[in-house]
RNA sequence: GGCGGCAUAGCCAAGCGGUAAGGCAGAGGUCUGCAAAACCUCCAUGCUCCAGUUCAAAUCUGGAUGCCGCCUCCA
């Protein structure tokens, strides 16, 4: 598998250190608020990442952290007048409960920052000790970054660079303006705990440094592109610096969400949250949207977008649900596929896969997906051939390759028929649709087409379109959705 | 200012030196009482622009223009 690794600036074909065994860290949220879609993108691309290694055999350690305790967390609390500790526990529920809509595995180990606060200790005294960090009189703790050289690596940036742009806060006691903080002494009010350097509580850094250390070294670390500086690259110096050996292999970072072309984010104020999402789509439909474009550019959201991957998903699911109702047939004839088609089908079964290796590629793992709905949406079609053992194998092998794209992709694993139903309900919902009117119409016109009365039955179409409803008549009855 | 990324049809989006996947929208056809869905056909002699390398460039190199991100909490 061939991975964009961004500490080389370069696709490298991934091996597993230990063999046969991956461990990757992604960071996980601050939990001081619901999660908006660019944190689902994140979440929703290492679990693409966890899914595929898992179904190339590898074994995969995934571990995922909450950070629980930081300056957010705190205001937020004392905002709402709230325990800080029920806050992060408020959000790190909700996190859980949009992941599982959003189909995204829970990870093996998910630590919470405040449960690692000694080792976080240990490595900050480690550090002193080996001259690379040092306290300051009023308790803070920073790392000297002069005494890493190597530090600007996974950005790309040297120290002079950087020097630029850095600058000390007021109060700061720091040696060195690009110093960072480790350990910070415990303002009036904070949570705080007892350290070597008085009471004090960790900096955001040092606690992933913390965390991720029992699964040293790593395969992948993973992350939104916003993390690679500084928060990745502080966690590379602290964690190498202090045990001398390699934090992680692979570095591997997801490209923004944006809105109008313009990352989306809380400080411009142009986030959307899941759960704003979820009230109008699938969740599915979400996580087919965000997947629709390679995981490393910026993908637009916009409603617009989201209603076109619903049509494209639709179109997935009602070729499974032909495909399942074809499958009903109790006899089936001697009829073999013509050979160009069984070729044509069998040079695309390794096509999904293929796409995935090549750097995650789902975009174009989506187009082979689509040719091969629409090579089985022809022998759907196709009135003797759909009827022979040669169809049914296709629409058997078809449903495995469908069962190894969900293991994959997280995606086309529900009933098609309740799928669909509720796609069309929350269609709906969305329009405000009166859908009980719409029931009593088309009633009505099912009865007028029993009379044979396609005059009435045609005004009922008719006003039903109106309403956005579009009719469909197929041997099974009436079906309706919306346009 | 420093570092990095992107620019492909009406829209979205693959493409990683061998002659432009796929989706949405659109046009014509088959099917249908008429439709819808599905299927078939069509829809970029060209990939922001200008130079260059090569037998061959959307793909490599240099330059220009435009947009975006990071450099500060941020997925």
């Amino acid at each position: 598998m061939q991975l964009y690794n961004t500490l080389t600036r370069k696709k490298e074909t991934f091996t597993p250190l230990r063999p046969g065994k991956v461990h990757m860290y992604v960071c996980g949220i601050t939990a001081y608020d619901y999660c908006h879609i660019g944190h689902a993108r994140s979440a929703i691309v290492f679990d693409l990442l966890v899914r595929h290694m898992r179904a190339q055999g590898l074994e995969v350690t995934f571990v995922r952290n909450f950070t629980d305790v930081d300056d957010k967390i705190i205001r937020r609390a004392n905002e709402e007048g709230r325990d800080w500790k029920e806050v992060a526990e408020t959000y790190v529920r909700a996190f859980h409960e949009d992941m599982d809509r959003l189909n995204v595995l829970r990870a093996d180990h998910e630590p919470r920052a405040t449960d690692y606060i000694p080792q976080m200790q240990d490595i900050c005294t480690s550090l002193i000790e080996q001259g690379k960090a040092y306290a300051t009189p009023s308790g803070d703790v920073y790392f000297r970054v002069r005494a890493y050289p190597p530090y600007g690596k996974l950005s790309g940036r040297s120290l002079d660079d950087l020097q630029a742009g850095a600058r000390v806060a007021p109060g700061e006691e720091k040696e060195d303006p690009l110093d960072f903080a480790l350990w910070k002494a415990a303002k009036p009010g904070e949570p705080f705990w007892e350290s070597p350097w008085g009471k004090g509580r960790p900096g955001w850094h040092i606690e992933c440094s913390a965390m991720s250390k029992p699964y040293l070294p790593l395969d992948i670390h993973g992350g939104g592109q916003d993390l690679v500086f500084p928060h990745h690259e502080n966690e590379i110096a602290q964690t190498e610096a202090s045990c001398g050996c390699e934090l992680a292999r692979f570095w591997v970072h997801n490209g923004f969400v944006q809105i109008n072309a313009e990352k989306m984010s809380k400080s411009l104020g142009n986030f959307k949250t899941i759960r704003d999402i979820l009230d109008g789509y699938l969740p599915e439909t979400l996580r087919f949207f965000l997947l629709g474009k390679q995981y490393r550019s910026p993908i637009d959201f916009s409603p617009e977008a989201m209603d076109e991957a619903e049509r494209a998903l639709q179109r997935i699911y009602e070729c499974l649900r032909e495909v399942h109702a074809a499958r009903e047939r109790s006899s089936w004839k001697k009829i073999a596929l013509p050979a160009d088609l069984l070729t044509e089908w069998q040079q695309l079964g390794p096509t999904v896969t293929a796409a995935l290796d090549d750097d995650l590629n789902s975009a174009q793992a989506f187009g082979h997906i689509f040719t091969q709905i629409r090579l089985v949406n022809r022998l759907l079609e196709d009135k003797s051939l759909r009827a022979g053992e040669g169809a049914r194998d296709l629409f058997e092998d078809f449903l495995t390759r469908v069962r190894d794209w969900n293991a994959r992709l997280g995606l086309f694993g529900q009933d098609p028929t309740a799928f669909l139903t509720a796609m069309r309900d929350q269609k709906a919902r969305r329009r405000n649709l009166d859908t009980a009117h719409v029931e009593e119409l088309m009633s009505r016109r099912a009865e007028a087409r029993r009379n044979k009365d396609f005059a009435l039955s045609d005004s009922l179409r008719d006003e039903l379109a109106a309403l956005g409803v579009l009719v469909r008549d197929t041997p099974q009855g009436q079906q309706w959705d919306l346009a």
